[in-house]
DNA sequence: TTGAAAGCGCTAACAA
DNA sequence: TTGTTAGCGCTTTCAA
């Protein structure tokens, strides 16, 4: 039933040249006549010829495949940044191969699972690739770049927005607005990123953190009816993410009848739609997804010729978005 | 540089057997001695080995992907379709190629990069596979399965979320709240799912749907401008989906001051997390992505053993939630 | 039960 | 510039 597909050899036939004529014009790898160019691609064209990626990996070593690993938490942001992984993965001719892991373990299988399809890099945004796996991979030359998250390995990239560059933002907005008392709502246990963005307010400012239970929504309100509890003690917020400020601000105002931007300013993190909704118009700190997706390309191609080259770490510019808090 | 990674002949050399016996052994096909068995585990363990996807899938002719086609837009109830996706393809023992579409076009040659990894099946969650796409498809012997659309393409199986249990659910709620006049609020232009749920509607109530201009929070603000313009003329809503859901009611609200479940009833599609907001509390429809997931890799695995069976169109019940709207 | 050998479709070194 | 040849690592007849 299934119908032998069409091979390299088959195009030869046609053109009447050998296959590796072929293979030659259609890698546009080593020389071949402007003519027999002209006639292996026709044929080729002709019969609707499509390199079997699996043979062409098999013998280069490599697949056009790039792994990428994500958490099964699928707030906004992560959802965004992953969007835009993929068209920038897509815009140089690889093709995402998606893993969802949910324990620290199922980032070791995943890891050997990815090397099982020789994929030409891997993007890790969630858990900490170990010392092994990475050196694994360095093995088979396979780059590895982790997103919004650092680690000690050598041979490893990061890139992350820059979150002190965001704490800074933020401080001079609320400052600006006239706030006195600022406050920092981080995340008990919570992610690498909330953990940098606390540890970034911490050095431009003294007051120990509000701390919510989880990175949610909920967590926000959490932290709301603790914090709130005893009176309001701050007149300027920043949390760690939008997801927590949502919920901060709602518990604020329908449970302690505080009004933002009046009896308190606020600021969150990531952008995610719901701070624009009218209910919301809550002030926020925009990552730049798109450019964060890029130089993960960048650095996966560049590693990829010189697995050695030095590691590098990129901070990624954020933009203040001000809104009504 | 790159070390040369094991092989199933360092296996066999490791184990003293024959390399054909490491394949049946790690492939539990064909009949190995129990002992020898043993000891092509214990060697395979021994020396780290894995099997190399690329030569295992060239050879037969099918690698263990699957191709995940999405479009660019990231709402909340996409993000979690393709998680629940992954997962269940992993759970499976698959990966997941995820591809991500913007045009009709793309939908093509997207489908033919699947081919040249002779994935093991294709789930389309966006755009419209056309006959000649799915024909070249079977005859490669990849099953391909739509999510939330339909298509006359006999080979093609469907899933999707009951859009007329859907429907039924919204208006008893609405009637059991005291409505009486209800009203549709669909998309001009929209979402096969926005569509279909337009036609279910429109079956079972007379009125006239109304439009909104795009799919999206705005979309739903830009709604309610209109139909609320000239006084409010209904008093149970329906909409296609939350997020057009949350942009009504934030209009209705706060430029209109009305009051949900007071002035007007409103039902969305969907249980997105802003839904459940504190300050929106809307009710709505839960779809079932984890069914709609778990089913779509049943589908694909049942017409991969049996490429003409009939087609089968799956109707995943969906769950009114009812919160304050 | 095991091993030898052919082949999946492609690339790349080498020779012509 | 072209063709020949030897693999890439695995699976699977077919004999032994």
């Amino acid at each position: 039933m299934a119908k032998r597909s069409i091979t390299a050899q088959d195009v030869a036939l046609h053109a009447g040249v050998s296959r590796a004529v072929v293979s030659r014009t259609l890698s546009n790898n080593g020389c071949v006549a402007k003519a027999t160019r002209q006639k292996v691609l026709d044929a080729a064209h002709e019969l609707g010829y499509q390199v079997n990626m699996l043979a062409q990996s098999l013998n280069r070593q490599r697949s056009m495949l790039i792994g990428v690993i994500t958490s099964g938490q699928t707030d906004p942001y992560r959802s965004q940044l992953l969007e835009d992984l993929v068209r920038s993965i897509q815009a140089q001719n690889y093709q995402a191969l998606l893993c969802d892991i949910q324990t620290h373990q199922d980032l070791a299988t995943t890891l050997t699972k990815l090397t099982q399809f020789r994929v030409s890099g891997v993007i890790v945004t969630s858990g900490h690739p170990s010392a092994e796996l990475v050196s694994e991979c360095v093995k088979l030359n396979i780059p590895v770049v982790v997103i919004n998250r650092s680690t000690q390995l050598p041979q490893v990239d990061e890139i992350s927005s820059d979150n002190t560059q965001g704490a800074q933002l933020a401080i001079n907005y609320l400052k600006k607005m006239g706030c006195q008392r600022l406050q920092f709502l981080g995340i008990n246990n919570g992610t690498y990123s909330a953990q940098i963005r606390q540890t970034a307010w911490q050095r431009l400012e003294p007051t120990p953190p509000l701390l919510a239970p989880e990175s949610s929504y909920e967590g926000g309100i959490a932290a709301a009816r603790v914090a709130l509890q005893g009176g309001l003690n701050f007149d300027g917020l920043w949390c760690a993410n939008d997801l927590l400020a949502c919920g901060f601000a709602d518990c604020a105002r329908f449970e302690f009848k505080l009004k933002l931007a009046q009896d308190f300013y606020l600021v969150g993190f990531d952008d995610i739609p719901s701070t624009h909704f009218v209910s919301y118009q809550l002030t926020t700190l925009r990552q730049n997804t798109r450019q964060i997706a890029a130089l993960a390309l960048s650095r996966l191609s560049e590693r990829a010729s010189a697995m050695t080259v030095e590691k590098r770490i990129d901070k990624v510019d954020v933009k203040l978005i001000i809104r009504n808090s």
